[in-house]
DNA sequence: AGTAAAATATGATATATATCATAGAAATGA
DNA sequence: TCATTTCTATGATATATATCATATTTTACT
């Protein structure tokens, strides 16, 4: 079983605030596992008792719509933990978590993170202060979703892209979303997704090789937010 | 100076945890202050230092879209506070609140506040809940806005209104919106708010007298959703 | 009470976006 | 390597919703 203290989800998540003994304590407590691209790790309505921290690789969170679609809320990458709302609530998560690329995961129990709840103040903190910052997030995504265009949120969107995944060696962005999984990220139907983009190469702003996306004009899609 | 062990807000806040000492302190440090229909009590962007306890009356928390229009977040009722998000990423807030009815608030200090986080764990698990709880909101609202048509949000709306506020014995929703408020809260045109209430009072599902709201067909609402 | 301002209502029209249909390209698997 | 499925692309069309215009009603003000 690997240790914690030199884990990359330790340096940039909640857990930073842990001393070394609760550390270890950790690394004895927790299971590690490797989650295959599209693989789901949990899925909405179930108990998942614990949180998972996010050692590699990328995992969308979606929430099902009555109308049947998936509507992306979130992107999490390495370092990120998963599961914290549903585990403080107390309730079964409201998001399905399914694995982008391939991951390593690792699960620790409900009962140890409590503890570290009880003891260890710093903690605490660190943890409201990231529900904090996705609820800000959520509270603007919400409002971008009822106010602003298609094309702005596609643009805003790759913007976002590039920002938090960066790009390759060619320019094109790093991360690998399906068209029909950018189309429910901005809310909006696959084939209009797959036209606006169209449009957007055709003025210039990207550029499409197969399923790789590259910005070229970035400064004239920030203008369009 | 009033007392704060027998508020509304204490029985059905986050500060129900609070022993009586710590009460007696709140009530010393706290400020009341009247809030008429339509003043602000703060505004996206300030630095506001502390948290509101809502005593009495309703608010929106808006937040304004670059297109110039304002969106309804959530509505705020006595018994809830104000400005806990913004206190613990210790940032300015990224909403407005605005009185949609007279209403009577105290504030808190951010100092006494987190001096609270410190001692009283119970609470901070109060606060972390409540959060998580909107958290969980707000991650359905971004779906809804993002997935539900026009009709569909405003039927979910009207039944929320009448859920959370009551009516009153002529049966009509208690909580007096303008349509302007009701549209941005659906995140839609004003006209295109008016012309659906139209349709739903043609079709038996709801009636209008003035600028009153009466649910008719609670049972045809839902199934709408 | 009377007037100005705001809110509600409704029609006409424009526009964005969804839906349906089809075809080609790319990925996957035996 | 070929076949089957999934993904991307684009046209045609339908539909929901926004916008503009105007009238009526309600509210607020002095």
């Amino acid at each position: 079983m690997s240790k914690c203290e030199q884990c990359i989800v330790r340096e940039f998540s909640s857990l930073k605030a842990l001393n070394k003994d609760e550390l270890v304590k950790l690394a004895e407590c927790k299971t590690s596992r490797l989650v295959k691209k599209g693989e789901i790790i949990f899925e909405e309505g179930e108990n998942v008792n614990g949180i998972f921290c996010v050692k590699d690789g990328v995992c969308k969170l979606t929430k099902l719509s009555p109308n049947g679609k998936d509507h992306i809320v979130k992107l999490v990458t390495k370092g990120e933990l998963l599961g914290q709302r549903s585990m403080i609530s107390d309730e079964p998560v409201n998001l399905s978590a399914v694995a982008l690329e391939d991951m390593q995961v690792c699960f620790i129990p409900k009962s140890e993170i409590m503890g570290f709840f009880d003891k260890n103040n710093q903690f605490s903190m660190n943890v409201m202060r990231t529900i904090c910052g996705d609820l800000k997030e959520a509270d603007s995504q919400m409002v971008n979703m009822a106010q602003k265009t298609v094309k702005e949120r596609l643009a805003e969107t790759l913007l976002y892209l590039q920002d938090t995944f960066g790009k390759n060696e060619d320019g094109s962005l790093k991360i690998q979303l399906t068209r029909d999984e950018l189309a429910s990220m901005i809310g909006t139907a696959t084939e209009s997704c797959i036209r606006l983009l169209s449009d957007f190469n055709k003025l210039g702003l990207i550029e499409l090789k197969g399923k790789k996306i590259t910005l070229k004009n970035i400064a004239q899609l920030k203008k369009m937010i």
